[in-house]
DNA sequence: TCTACACCTTAACGTTACGTCAATGTCAAG
DNA sequence: CTTGACATTGACGTAACGTTAAGGTGTAGA
């Protein structure tokens, strides 16, 4: 058992980060005494060693959580997910370095660098690292992974607006029409059928634990609140009735 | 000549982001045309290079500022260390590898690990880098790091208390002292003497500049408006009276 | 010449991950 | 029995932008 500043002190964090670690429900205390101290035990330091390398990732605190609680979770997949993307971003820093020395050169008229030359090295997203990270690796991502790297730019372009198309059909933009509307039914099958063309083979009930997880994940929720007041739960809804009505009998 | 979208999609940043850099002084634009436009020219274009090497290095844009707008700022020695500072994080990197394969080795029973252990590479402030690049490579600054590795930690506390308590004198918590009141006056006098004792021979003219930058850096502002309001202008007041009456004739 | 459309502007509010008080309660040591 | 180091819950502050709104500008094509 540790108290708040022992295991703030052992990781090197303040005690206000954990305060606020627990009030976010990333990671909440072993134990709480009567006193209303916060006591930690071996387990959350586990667990705050995966915050800390997520963070490190620049992962957001929202995603880490929803990571750490995934019932799939696995400790030490994980900890190999943390490898590659940490090599990654070494990786980065040797760009950065051969960066620097390109300019040294250039400075001296040595040598010649295109404008993008001076940057090269800065952009992460260039390195991907969030949705490896995002999805963890379970085989669902792994065959995402698969058929979506091999789409051409734009055909990854063609994918995401046709997805988008499909989307606006299932939020409908007209106010009075109801989540078992025969459109926005057909809509949702429509959807159904897009996830297993280009992502993931899967049953209904994995399009059912994503429209959960669109209501619960903010960054997925604003794409339909955009369209219609809580167009998020309008979508769940309207999900729940397609799968249960196309439960067994497929 | 580049317009500010150019800019950006080169450096792999967003407009908004070289918009901010404009209004905090960071990067204002090469020339303004007669409709508001912002337009970028070469050295606009190392300059950002600059700011985006420092801001990978976790460097507060504020600091940015204040080191590229140094009149003794020089590009290649700041790049050379930004190379070093680089290579520091990628030795952090590296220690953080090794905490992942610890811990895989640990958690399938096949080695031990302290507490501490868990943690080892997430600590940056061990890295000291923020120093490093704070003061650049002035000589100044390469002296005042010799004097100081030379302590020992309990020297360095001592040493530190001994700089706040004379602060404290030098701002005098009494709020209708003035700033050439002989006490404040002596303190700056001690202040001036621990100065050298302590971190490096200067001239008084250095207090000088020291006291300007109280004033600008709020990191540094704040410890004197904790004790009086305005400390900070106050103690700059004393100072500047200090270097007056001690310019030549010392 | 008109009209898209991609670009530009300022203004202002929102966000993340804490830092930093303030006011108050708890506990082990001398 | 009183320090002093620890703990608690608010609550406001901060950095570096993201985002949206409301509008002005420039040019390519019908």
């Amino acid at each position: 058992m540790y108290t708040i500043k022992e295991l703030a002190d052992l990781a090197g964090v303040t005690t206000r980060t954990l305060r606020y670690y627990d009030q976010q429900g990333i990671l909440p205390p072993a134990e709480i005494g009567l006193n209303g101290y916060r006591f930690y035990d071996h387990s959350s330091l586990l667990r705050l060693q995966q915050v800390l390398f997520f963070r490190e990732l620049d992962v957001p605190l929202k995603e880490i959580r929803i990571i750490l609680d995934r019932p799939d979770f696995q400790l030490v997949p994980t900890l190999q997910s943390h490898q590659e993307a940490i090599q990654e971003k070494a990786r980065r820093y040797q760009e950065l370095l051969g960066t620097i020395q390109k300019t040294i050169s250039s400075l001296q008229g040595e040598e010649n660098m295109t404008e993008k030359d001076y940057f090269a090295g800065f952009d992460e997203t260039q390195y991907e690292e969030e949705t490896r990270e995002l999805w963890g690796r379970t085989s669902q991502y792994q065959e995402s992974q698969r058929k979506w790297t091999s789409y051409s730019q734009d055909q990854k372009d063609e994918i995401k607006k046709e997805g988008e198309r499909i989307t606006a059909r299932m939020v409908s933009e007209t106010p009075d029409t109801r989540p078992d509307d025969p459109d926005v039914q057909r809509a949702v099958g429509d959807y159904y059928a897009y996830l297993n063309q280009y992502f993931y083979t899967c049953e209904v009930e994995f399009l059912r634990s994503l429209a959960d997880m669109w209501v619960q994940d903010s960054r997925f929720k604003v794409n339909f609140e955009r369209i219609r007041e809580d167009g998020a739960a309008f979508v769940r809804d309207a999900v729940h009735l397609y799968c249960d009505s196309h439960r067994e009998n497929s």
